[in-house]
DNA sequence: CCCGATTCCTGTAGGC
DNA sequence: TGCCTACAGGAATCGG
């Protein structure tokens, strides 16, 4: 499931082959995506050069002369660049065909993906509008999470998953840093300290750009089919490790449920 | 505003 | 071996 590391490897994995190509056609062969995909998409790009693609939270933006195509890939979504000719498989939904004889080919058998397309500045578009900081850029600090914090009572881990709050932290990556800022996941957002949630902003940033540093050395095959993403190489301390002993103290992992999500941490060695 | 629950979808794993 | 169910997950949306 692309989280934030995993969207900037595609990011870099694609740039270099679609950057300055004139779009020859879209093919749609599923519409029904996370949001319907527009019927008017082919028309509208067609003989269109994309002038460059960017990244917002895990949304891809491809910046074309006519206005932007929105991507996101959802949580089983891949995109890769492909010669136009090889034959689609199953949950193959789009092609993006370019000029170079490339296409962008996007996959996503669970269809919480989207593609959709905006002539105005994406930043004021819908799903773009409200969101919060990237958590990689100066403005995503601990000073900046314990401000928002003041007075709620929801469970920190939910806290830190909110988009509207910080933007490409997704389960996996909040379970970890919260074991990294030794912070008790379920602890209402609004009882953690300014010190820890300095130790919680440094923790994000630094799985995060360890991700992404481990995703980045598979990026020389990225037209290959094997974009693995970046955390299947990391080692992931708590999540998926229920009864297993803590990497710190030994103590079994915990695992309970948080928002509907599944939640690991160690009972001794986070508060 | 705040917060918890529900929803979309399909592949996989576990129980029997 | 096969059927059935539960679960995984991002994020919008709904209801209290």
């Amino acid at each position: 499931m692309p989280e934030l590391p995993e969207v900037e490897t595609t990011l870099r994995g694609i740039a270099p082959w679609v950057c300055g190509q004139r779009i020859t056609s879209i093919v749609v062969r599923q519409r029904q995506l996370r949001y319907p995909v527009p019927r008017t998409l082919a028309a509208t790009l067609d003989g269109t050069r994309i002038e460059s693609v960017t990244r917002r939270a895990k949304y891809l933006l491809l910046h074309t002369q006519r206005g932007t195509l929105i991507l996101h890939l959802g949580m089983s979504g891949s995109l890769r660049v492909l010669d136009a000719e090889v034959p689609v498989q199953k949950h193959d939904h789009i092609d993006i065909v370019l000029d170079n004889g490339k296409c962008l080919r996007l996959r996503d058998p669970r269809r919480f993906g989207a593609l959709l397309w905006t002539s105005a500045d994406p930043a004021r578009h819908r799903l773009l509008r409200d969101l919060g900081p990237e958590p990689l850029s100066a403005a995503f600090s601990g000073e900046y999470l314990c401000e928002h914090a003041r007075g709620r009572r929801v469970a920190v881990k939910t806290y830190i998953m909110d988009s509207r709050i910080v933007v490409g932290i997704g389960n996996i990556y909040a379970n970890e840093a919260l074991f990294l800022a030794g912070i008790r996941p379920q602890r209402a957002a609004g009882r953690v300290s300014l010190q820890r949630y300095q130790q919680l902003a440094s923790a994000i940033k630094a799985v995060l750009n360890q991700a992404i540093a481990e995703g980045g050395t598979t990026l020389r095959d990225f037209t290959a089919s094997d974009g693995r993403p970046g955390y299947f190489r990391i080692r992931l301390n708590v999540y998926d490790r229920a009864g297993e002993p803590c990497p710190n103290c030994g103590e079994p992992i915990s695992q309970m449920r948080l928002g509907q999500r599944s939640t690991f941490y160690c009972k001794r060695c986070q508060r």
